[in-house]
DNA sequence: CTCATGACTTTTT
DNA sequence: AAAAAAGCCATGA
C-alpha cells in the first residue's frame, strides 16, 4: 500500500490528539501550512491503521461529526466511548474538547 | 499534463 | 436560520 507524504503528515499529527479530545479537518490542514481540508478527509479515508491512527477524532469545523470509513454511527459510538458527548449529531462543548496543535 | 472528485469550509442568498 | 454556491487542494485516471 502506498502512502503519500501528505497522508503520513496527517497521521503523524493525528496521533498527538489525546483520548476524549477532537480536532478538525481544517485544523490539521492549517497545522500543515495548507488549506487542503478536503484532502485531509481523503487521507483519513485511506487510513491504513484505524486503531493506531484515531481518525474518528477528526470532525467538522462546526462541531458536527462528518463522515467515517465504517459509517458515521460507528464514529459517534467510538467518540462517546471515549467520553465525548454527542447530541443531535453535534459535539457538546466542542470548543473545550478541541485539541490545539 | 489536464480533468474530475471528495470523511471540507466559508461566503452569499 | 437554513440552503445554495463558491472556494480549496491532494490524488488518481
Amino acid at each position: 500500500m502506498s502512502i503519500t507524504p501528505f497522508q503520513q503528515a496527517c497521521y503523524d499529527l493525528l496521533v498527538q490528539v489525546p483520548t476524549g479530545r477532537v480536532t478538525t479537518y481544517a485544523d490539521i490542514a492549517r497545522a500543515l501550512g495548507s488549506k487542503a481540508y478536503r484532502a485531509v478527509g481523503s487521507a483519513m479515508k485511506h487510513n491504513p491503521h484505524p486503531i493506531i491512527v484515531p481518525c474518528h477524532r477528526v470532525v467538522n469545523s462546526d462541531g458536527r461529526l462528518g463522515q467515517y470509513a465504517f459509517g458515521a454511527a460507528q464514529k459517534q459510538a467510538l467518540l462517546m466511548a471515549e467520553g465525548v458527548q454527542v447530541v443531535d449529531g453535534k459535539i457538546v462543548e466542542f470548543d473545550r474538547l478541541r485539541f490545539y496543535f
